[in-house]
DNA sequence: CCGTTTTATTAGGCACACCTAACTCTATAT
DNA sequence: ATATAGAGTTAGGTGTGCCTAATAAAACGG
């Protein structure tokens, strides 16, 4: 009984992320972030349970500590291929994201070691999220997200949780990327833009794009 | 109708690779090439005849154009990858054939172009086959076996037709490579083995192996 | 030339992962 | 309290790619 084919690679790997913020994933959010219809979702749940993968109750579905493990395993394929493609072949960090969700699922453990090497054991993606070493052990930094900020606030760009290649662009394009110390000039009321500071410049950011960036 | 799934992919390269000695292919040889019964791979053929990949005659099957494009696609991604296991991310020689079985179903034609340009634009695998170029072309030299060449001959190693990574962990320890010249010092009659000279070593080679290695 | 072996196909099934339509809850809003 | 919306499952069906067993056709050795 295999547990890790690509299609069951990508359940696991789903129901992890959404597991994040919300604690047990519902069948329809998991079919949303799937593109898939829901009762292919609650047919496969159960096939995933069968395999001791995921515990599905009345509260949602949520990952055993086998299918955490899997999942975890995927993502630090994803975000190693990630890597490999931005350091070593030349990608810009806003085409890398549907490369690496193939890749993932077509790499070795040897080639994950090698990959890791190669790159000299890298900590995050381009993107910032921590790679999970070997044994899945992630280490989780705690981070406040921009949008947060006071006015005259600083802080040093960790993660930026996006993966539209425009806003990406956009974003490299004002230099917030990780690593990169930002400040809050002026938050404007209402929930409406803050003005930053980024080596220089000032710009405007929406609070969407604000809270998806994280900082420390 | 989609023609480039993993499946059909490795039935086209399958293909083309049997096409090379044995010209229409015949199913049974396709069959055992892919490990997969009879039937499967006559049902699998129809198939493909339908797409208009492959033409299907009393004699056998052999690739249409478009057939043969496709499987030259795969090749060309087959051995990029193989080249840049080795040349960036350390895989021996005799390790990369697995691993770029399954990375060529999942390299995108944009990555195919960044690892050509991040490796140099590379010639040929690391066993010395050529790449296709963008467009499917490849560069064919005459080439001789090195088990037809007489005593006292030599030539540049250019290919190793082989698989086994035993014998090329071997090959490779005796120094017989890509690029290294070589001499025939005899060749034993009643097709005993030849003994060469590889970088001032004599080592004895059998016939079966020697006629692997192709020389120019 | 005929029996045997090899080669290819047909027939019939199975597993997998998906789908739509229909049904059953539950949770709420009036 | 009841109609209704939303979430989840069941039922039934599809396409794909594989299998074994049986059959047909071609090739070959005596």
């Amino acid at each position: 009984m295999k547990a890790d084919t690509p299609r069951i690679e990508e359940y696991l790997e789903s129901i992890y992320k959404l597991q994040q913020d919300e604690h047990p994933v519902s069948t329809s959010r998991l079919a949303e972030h799937l593109k898939l219809s829901a009762p292919s979702v609650s047919e496969m749940t159960k096939k995933l349970a069968q395999k001791k993968l995921v515990n599905h109750t009345e509260k949602g579905i949520c990952l055993t500590q086998e299918g955490n493990r899997i999942a975890k395993k995927v993502i630090r394929r994803h975000r190693l291929s990630e890597r490999l493609l931005t350091d070593i072949l030349g990608f810009r960090w806003d085409e890398v994201h549907d490369e690496a969700c193939r890749l993932e699922h077509a790499i070795s453990p040897e080639m994950e070691k090698h990959i890791e090497e190669s790159l000299g054991n890298p900590k995050t993606c381009p993107h910032g999220f921590p790679i999970p070493d070997e044994n899945g052990v992630i280490v989780k930094e705690k981070l406040r997200p921009l949008s947060e900020l006071k006015a005259r606030d600083k802080g040093i760009i960790v993660s930026v949780f996006e993966e539209d290649p425009k806003m990406l662009q956009y974003l490299a394009s004002l230099g917030l990327i990780p690593e990169v110390c930002v400040k809050v000039e002026e938050v404007a009321p209402f929930g409406g833009p803050l003005i930053v500071c980024v080596s220089g410049s000032r710009y405007a950011l929406g609070r969407e794009v604000a809270s998806k960036i994280k900082v420390k």
